[in-house]
DNA sequence: AGCACGCCGACT
DNA sequence: GTCGGCGTGCTC
């Protein structure tokens, strides 16, 4: 990257400002020493004091000559010779901070790499790869590492005394950029292939006749015989044959299939699943069709006349290949392209592909990577050389010649961020970044959000719409249930209608896959006392435990908090508790009842916490391993299959009932994003929504695949009832652990405020969590007409109010939030 | 965010 | 008589 000349010194001392990565408001400005002065540049990293014994990396954001009024303290030591941020960066930086309405120091704490956020109390360790180089090792270092030799770890602090001097931050980078040491949370994060227990024929029963033969050494064994039909059934369907799969499909146990390797027949081995990146670059793959090379030139026009393009484009019409096209266009003019993603889309066939296009000039930024690879993503992003595939995270990295901005899945509500902040929206932030830069941007989804199909209407973005499924496959077929429905003998089931039992059975005989939707996790949500109605309720929130049958546990779903059920109710003694509500254990768990034969898995976020769980999970649907997929929001996200015959939706009301005014928004993309995922190839899928109210007009519309009715009917509900997009909205949301405090400051807050805005304020009310992670909560609501000058304005009026609650007597200790556009 | 300073209750 | 509770204010 070109260097920026350094800011000339005028007369005098220089200063600078300087970013620390806390919740601090302001930037903070030190005196640069002499011998620093033609170092120094907005971007870099120096060693600073900050209060009475802490050590900070800070970033300067600016140098200038103005003495401020107090006494300054010095720059201790400069880190980085060239810029690790772009001037640009800490422009998005101060522009989200000031839209956000959070610190710079927060938005910092989220935007760098921890590892290039070091402070005094971070802890060091001598690298693996550490070859006794000493002879590279300058003094210092030796005595560094020889220190590490003997104790194994070492705080910063430790090693400012080692070296008796103040500044070790440059011994230290210079350490870490040879990967002799590395800040210590690295070892725990440590990836390894992600490897199964499979069987195979031995090598001596490679050919058809040779393992004819076999069955004839197996012939008096019932067992081995069937082990062995079973695997040549299964070896058939699947690439590779799990040991563990072979015992429970044909009940035999581990020793059967020892056996059979001691007769040679088999043998065991490992077989690596295959892991994302290494990827080669192909050919481009195949032909656009028509109404993508349509779509290519539409989206090409928008970009012509300085417009973003938002793509509407049916589940499977084939959007990847438009962005493809333009992606490669990019990277062939050596411009970076970041295609951004929600978290959970990332693990899927995406970035595979991706890959298999632009081989290693696109990296994925991986919410898994450990923190060494964070930084060699962000190095290759600095050098202008790589482009990004990753989260609403991959916003922060330091791009030079961006070109193209890419946001799949636009509608997607985990681009916000909730907690901590920067509470920021990713698609939101994409397009700044995108502005900032001079590039191209795209938004896509099947079911765009209302937000971008106004500014599509109101011509800010260009509109490309994709009606056809590519390769000319059929929409599925979409029928409610009653969710009343008997069967013939007249019996009704809480949650299967013999609709959904039928079709999944015929679906399944069929040789095809099921995904069931149940939006919430756990096996019911109330454990209670049938006699006296008490219930049991977390300790931390104002929320009912969920019970979770596989653990026999009760969970908080808001802070994790768990506990066992009780024995009896502590109120009146009751022994016989009872469960109420479903959640995706239980389905799964009764669905097991109905189709004893079926080979079922449950993806929600209990199953997909470990390290590969999710992969694996999808990895083992993807090649037949499963007939049935029971989940939460995650089956509607990135999932792309080929045999999946049906969707179902187990409990549309519950999605529609949703105390929210996105609710209706919401409901519809979930259902028809789920339902995108029914039927991707030469066959027409099904979907089956099970709800009482049947003639829901949101479901209507998810049935006829309507977007444009739903999105009318609802941009005119929004604008009648004053909802975002039409008004801005802000919500401020003030905790404290005590309930009277917490309402004495949010009373008090409001007054200040409503002084000022007047009815533009609502509340404060108490949400319907009332109370969270142990801290009780009062919100207070903002609808504003959208304009920016008012908007300013705005934010200083609570900022001040803000301000003035921190020391009004008795309710510093009130934290307040704010939440801009909090949807 | 951390941390020191400071002003009111139960202890060696 | 002190130890320590956390409420308050500051860090260039």
């Amino acid at each position: 990257m070109t260097r920026r000349p350094p800011d000339p010194p005028s007369t005098g001392t220089v200063y600078a400002d300087v970013v620390l990565p806390l919740a601090l408001a302001r930037t903070y400005t030190y005196q640069v020493p002499e011998e620093f002065v033609g170092q120094l540049q907005a971007g870099l990293r120096v060693e600073v004091q900050f209060s009475k014994n802490k050590h900070y990396a800070g970033i300067i954001r600016r140098l200038h000559g103005t003495a401020p009024g107090f006494k300054t303290k010095p720059i201790l030591s400069v880190i980085d010779v060239e810029p690790l941020l772009t001037e640009r960066q800490l422009e998005l930086w101060e522009w989200m901070a000031d839209y956000y309405c959070c610190t710079l120091g927060e938005v910092m704490t989220a935007g760098l790499p921890s590892h290039l956020k070091m402070a005094s109390e971070t802890i060091i360790t001598l690298g693996p790869m550490f070859s006794d180089d000493i002879t590279e090792l300058d003094e210092d270092e030796y005595l560094i590492v020889e220190a590490l030799t003997l104790q194994s770890e070492l705080s910063l602090k430790d090693i400012r005394d080692i070296l008796q001097r103040k500044t070790v931050y440059p011994v230290i980078r210079g350490l870490l950029d040879r990967h002799v040491i590395f800040p210590k949370e690295e070892f725990s994060d440590r990836y390894k292939p992600l490897e199964v227990k499979c069987v195979r024929f031995g090598p001596k029963y490679r050919t058809e006749a040779e393992r004819i033969s076999a069955f004839d050494l197996v012939s008096r064994s019932e067992k081995q015989t069937a082990v062995l039909l079973e695997y040549l059934d299964v070896s058939r369907k699947q690439p590779y044959v799990r040991r563990a799969d072979l015992s429970k499909r044909t009940g035999a146990s581990d020793a059967v299939i020892k056996a059979l390797v001691k007769k040679d027949i088999f043998e065991f081995y490992d077989h690596e699943v295959s892991r994302l990146g290494g990827a080669e670059a192909n050919a481009r793959a195949g032909a656009l069709s028509r109404e993508q090379q349509e779509a290519l030139g539409a989206v090409r026009g928008c970009h012509a006349a300085g417009k973003p393009a938002l793509i509407h484009g049916v589940t499977g019409s084939g959007k990847t290949r438009v962005y493809l096209e333009l992606m490669l266009e990019e990277i062939d003019a050596g411009r970076q392209v970041l295609y951004l993603l929600p978290e959970i889309a990332l693990t899927g066939q995406i970035t595979k592909r991706l890959q298999q296009v632009l081989g290693d000039k696109i990296l994925v930024y991986h919410s898994r990577l450990n923190n060494m690879e964070r930084v060699e993503i962000w190095k290759a992003v600095l050098s202008g050389e790589k482009s990004v595939v990753g989260p609403r995270s991959a916003l922060f990295l330091p791009f030079t010649k961006l070109g193209l901005v890419v946001v799949d899945e636009e509608h997607d509500p985990s681009y916000k961020q909730q907690e901590p902040s920067p509470r920021y929206n990713g698609r939101d932030v994409a397009m700044y970044l995108a502005h900032q830069h001079g590039a191209r941007s795209i938004l896509g989804s099947a079911t765009p959000s209302l937000e971008s199909w106004e500014n599509a209407r109101s011509e800010k973005y260009g509109l490309v719409t994709m009606r056809e499924r590519y390769g000319g496959t059929a929409l599925p077929e979409m029928t409610v249930a009653n969710s009343r429905e008997t069967d013939d003998k007249g019996m009704h089931h809480p949650f299967f209608t013999p609709t959904l039992i039928e079709n999944i059975r015929a679906t399944i005989e069929r040789g095809e896959q099921v995904i069931l939707f149940q939006n919430r996790r756990g096996f019911a949500p109330v454990y209670f006392c049938p006699t006296c109605e008490w219930s049991v309720q977390c300790v931390n929130c104002d929320v009912t435990l969920t019970y979770h049958k596989y653990q026999h546990r009760l969970r908080c779903h808001c802070c994790g908090y768990v506990t066992s059920p009780p024995e009896h109710c502590p109120a009146c003694g009751e022994v016989q508790l009872k469960l109420s509500g479903t959640g995706t254990e239980k389905i799964e768990d009764e669905l097991k009842i109905f189709l004893p034969e079926a080979r079922i898995a449950r993806m929600d976020l209990d199953t997909t916490r470990g390290k590969n769980a999710l992969g694996q999970l999808l990895q083992q649907f993807e090649v037949g391993e499963l007939d049935i997929l029971v989940g939460t929001q995650m089956v509607t996200k990135g999932l792309d299959f080929d045999r999946v015959g049906l969707v179902g939706v187990i409990s549309a009301d519950q999605l529609l009932r949703f105390p929210d005014f996105r609710a209706d928004e919401r409901a519809f993309q979930l259902m028809l994003q789920v339902a995108g995922r029914a039927g991707r190839r030469e066959r027409q899928g099904k979907v089956i929504i099970q709800a009482h109210e049947e003639s829901h007009p949101v479901l209507t519309d998810v049935l006829a695949a309507d977007y444009e009715n739903f999105i009318q009917r609802e941009a005119d509900n929004r604008r009648a009832h004053a909802f975002p997009p039409y008004r801005k909205m802000i919500r401020i949301q003030l905790r404290h652990p005590r309930r009277p405090t917490a309402e004495e400051g949010a009373k008090l807050m409001g007054k200040w405020l409503a002084y000022a805005l007047g009815d533009l304020v609502e509340g404060p009310f108490e949400p319907s969590i009332a109370r969270l992670r142990t801290y009780y909560l009062q919100d207070i609501v903002l609808r504003l007409p959208p304009h920016v000058a008012e908007l300013k304005r705005v934010k200083d009026i609570i900022q001040r109010a803000t301000d003035k609650l921190a020391t009004t007597k008795g309710l510093s200790g009130v934290r307040v939030v704010v939440d801009v556009d909090p949807y």
